[in-house]
RNA sequence: GGACAGGUGGCCGAGCGGCUAAUGGCAACAGACUGUAAAUCUGUCGCUCUCCGGAGCUACGGAGGUUCGAAUCCUCCCCUGUCCA
């Protein structure tokens, strides 16, 4: 933690590895004249962020913690038009109400991350409140003015879309640019914010912001962006098979959350204890001893876990959590309590069961359908057949079996398990 | 508005009258090995039923048509891209 308070905000960012470019050799001694305001544009598409936009918003952690000011920026306007850039298709429109919605949903998590109870602090901002009010012709003569066509047709966003795929852009999305510049100006001259940040993709929105504060107040502003963050093989970073890893404990629960990071690869810990965690320098580096001299305790991970569930979900989480965890995966219970019953069941996805359907039996692939773990019929046959299938921790061999209320060996509960980790609890009702 | 090229399973991409539920690759799922990791190997990979040998149903942008038989041929429509005006 010392070293950390003594580094500058830019070299706190550099040695955790957030840095993937930035606009210019003085960034650093700007940062440093005093305290500046960092805005990040965060997407209302959906009332939760999902871990996905854990880079910026840790940024912007960074940013609060050495003195300077995080400005979250909604995109309420914006997401009514859709960014193009690495999107490969036309966006869906968001209405207006909706975005405002999630964004409350949103300034509640990123609460949690740093402060937004003063402005002093940080503050959170919707474009909407600019966007929507825009005049067409006044936004034309006065920002289009600066933007030439020539220019814009050459970025990487717009060009992929332009040649390579069969899909096109609209003029709605190649407005897109447009609008993100002219937020940057607006925060520029409302809340004074001189820095812009975020993922790599947004290079080109950046620059197009900066110029435009340049060419219409001959102001200063800078821009910083982060790598894109794929896992040691090659996947998306915060995604499952299910989906997104979400904030939202109603969308991934607290275990469903720790157990992602548990999960996360040797090759990937130490980039994501940096990225992902306050911890310091020595702290991580002792960790990173751990992963090479004894991986298979997975200290790193589980520190990485606690960490990152606990920022989310809070401390409490942490302690049921781990409980929940070493239940499924650590020494097997045969007869637990009927609290840690009422834990797991906090935490792990579970479907209810009558009592009568489960004393009448109910074929093993019909329960798996209806518990999710199984697409169809047929995926819940294939899934027995190759030895997938556990019932109560005991692999089920008979294609045919019946489960009944035999089965039932837990307090009111039994536990469905597809494959190593894939936990599913069964409550009767 | 015109000319041309396309629209195939989660994705990419073959097929161009029957032998095609549709080659191949990726992704995914399960098993083995392990450390709830990676890599590797094995199996599965439309749905429903099965005495596990198979059987039935639904599918190749949409609607019709030709044919004993169509993803494959014809007509119209929708969508995408490229070029021209």
């Amino acid at each position: 933690m010392s070293d950390q308070q003594k580094s500058s905000f830019l070299e706190e960012l550099r040695w955790r590895g957030f840095l993937e470019a930035t606009t210019s050799d003085e960034l650093d001694a700007f940062l440093n004249a005093g305290k500046r305001t960092m805005y990040v544009g965060f997407d209302p598409s959906a009332d939760s962020l999902h871990l996905g936009s854990l880079i910026p918003v840790m940024a912007l952690a960074h940013a609060q913690r050495h003195g300077h000011r995080p400005l979250v920026l909604v995109g309420g306007g914006t997401g009514l038009i859709g960014d193009p850039s690495g999107k490969a298709t036309e966006r869906v429109l968001l209405t207006e109400e909706t975005t405002a919605e999630n964004a409350v949903a949103i300034r509640e998590q990123l609460s949690r991350f740093f402060d937004l109870s003063s402005d002093e602090n940080g503050l959170m901002l919707n474009n909407a409140d600019w966007l929507c009010s825009l005049n067409l012709l006044e936004f034309l003569r006065d920002i289009g003015k600066h933007f030439s066509v020539n220019e814009m047709i050459k970025r990487d966003s717009v060009r992929t879309r332009l040649e390579e795929r069969d899909h096109g852009i609209s003029y709605t999305e190649f407005s897109y640019m447009l609008l993100q510049a002219y937020d940057f100006l607006h925060l520029y001259r409302q809340a004074n914010c001189t820095i812009q940040m975020g993922g790599s993709d947004q290079w080109g929105n950046i620059l197009s912001g900066r110029e435009l504060i340049r060419r219409i107040d001959g102001g200063e502003s800078e821009g910083i962006t982060f790598p894109l963050l794929t896992t040691s093989t090659g996947k998306k970073f915060g995604k499952t098979e299910e989906g997104a890893v979400w904030l939202d404990a109603k969308r991934t629960s607290p275990y469903q959350m720790y157990q992602y990071w548990l999960q996360t690869a040797d090759a990937d810990v130490v980039r994501y204890l940096k990225l992902f965690t306050f911890l310091g320098q020595e702290a991580i580096a002792a960790l990173e001893v751990e992963v090479a001299e004894r991986p298979n305790e997975r200290q790193a991970q589980r520190v990485l876990a606690a960490e990152c569930t606990g920022v989310v979900h809070g401390a409490d989480a942490i302690t049921s959590v781990e409980a929940a965890s070493r239940i499924l995966f650590g020494q097997w219970d045969a007869a637990p309590s009927a609290e840690v019953v009422a834990t797991l069941a906090r935490e792990m996805p579970s479907t209810t069961l009558a009592r009568a359907e489960l004393e009448a039996g109910i074929a093993v692939a019909d329960a798996l359908v209806k518990t999710g773990l199984a697409e169809s019929k047929s995926a819940a046959r294939k899934l027995v057949d190759g030895g997938g299938l556990y019932l109560n921790n005991v692999r089920v061999t008979a294609e045919k079996k019946t489960i009944t209320a035999a089965d039932i060996i837990w307090p009111e509960a039994m536990l469905v398990r597809a494959g190593k980790k894939n936990y599913h609890l069964v409550m009767v009702g």
